[in-house]
DNA sequence: AGCATTTATTTTAGGCTTAAAATATCGCTT
DNA sequence: AAGCGATATTTTAAGCCTAAAATAAATGCT
């Protein structure tokens, strides 16, 4: 089955499906399963200490990161996930009176949002405690540990980004 | 604020929060992001062949590894879902024919699911597929990036669980 | 047998997500 | 200026997901 107990002859140019991709399947799944087991978890702490979820978290560490206001287009983009969806995230972040908005004074089309003062305030308050928990969830993995999942991981999307036929994001 | 900008001396240990968990984050990050990467392939390219849905993928995987049909119960356990979420998968796979549900001969609440005829030759195709989709997408990794990472991984998820205190799956 | 507890499942309410269609506006060409 | 294609956003329809409440049946205790 796997290809070392095959005969580097003939035969292996011919046949189809010579590799079942065994070893690639699992590396996938434990890479699928340990994001499982540290997003989970945010997602919980966030849940139970702030009363946030994951999508609303990420969208005020874009804008807080931002130097200037972001229009939902940009946004979108940003955080790779559809228009569509940062309207809804946005409306009700609007209405819990975390972020603001405001037409674009360039472009009617648009709107401009960014985080109120409480935003900003709430978002600092998130965020250092999501570095501990990530810190504390990490803490077993030597600096060379993570220096080479560094490595690795990067390796790995650049292969995946190879197959996809994408280059990267632009 | 930086660890490194700080005298090693007793001022360290009263310092509350004398660590920014940098490395921590930039690793997680890049690790849901490689994740992120191969995922929405996946899904795209689950979606493109077969019109299916990975989660519907997923349940199908295991009802075809278990030897013998589930509840729905025994289900959402392995899944790691919900009760409620695995109720409508299967519905709609049921209304699509590829599951069978029929009522447990043991204990009247229980129903017992199993693929149908069909259901096993339709996930057998995907199966295939996703393997040398994976397989592809993973080309560039090394035997021993595969093996690194897997060890890795492993001590990621197990630092991640003791930090949970969730040993582990069980 | 009767009753409390547990277990299997479904229902409910709410949020996230997407693709595709609909709206409104912009900017450019004529 | 009129119109046309591009762009910013919202809406819609469908599916995924969860926690919590509701149902129904099993189990155990007396």
């Amino acid at each position: 089955m796997d290809q070392r107990t095959m005969p580097l002859d003939a035969e292996t140019k011919v046949a189809e499906r010579p590799h079942d991709h065994k070893d690639e399947l699992r590396l996938w799944l434990r890479l699928f399963a340990c994001k499982e087991v540290i997003e989970s978890e945010v997602r919980r702490r966030l849940r139970d200490s702030f009363d946030v979820t994951l999508p609303r978290f990420d969208l005020m560490a874009q804008l807080y990161r931002a130097p200037k206001a972001m229009t939902l287009g940009e946004l979108s983009q940003r955080m790779m996930v559809s228009n569509g969806n940062v309207t809804g995230l946005v409306d009700r972040l609007v209405e819990q009176g975390l972020l603001s908005r405001r037409p674009s004074p360039k472009d009617r089309r648009a709107q401009l949002v960014s985080l109120t003062a409480e935003g900003r305030r709430f978002f600092r308050a998130m965020a250092r405690a999501n570095g501990d928990w990530i810190g504390d969830m990490l803490a077993d993995l030597s600096a060379d540990d993570i220096a080479t999942l560094m490595r690795l991981l990067a390796k790995t999307k650049a292969s995946a980004r190879k197959a996809i036929g994408n280059g990267g994001p632009r």
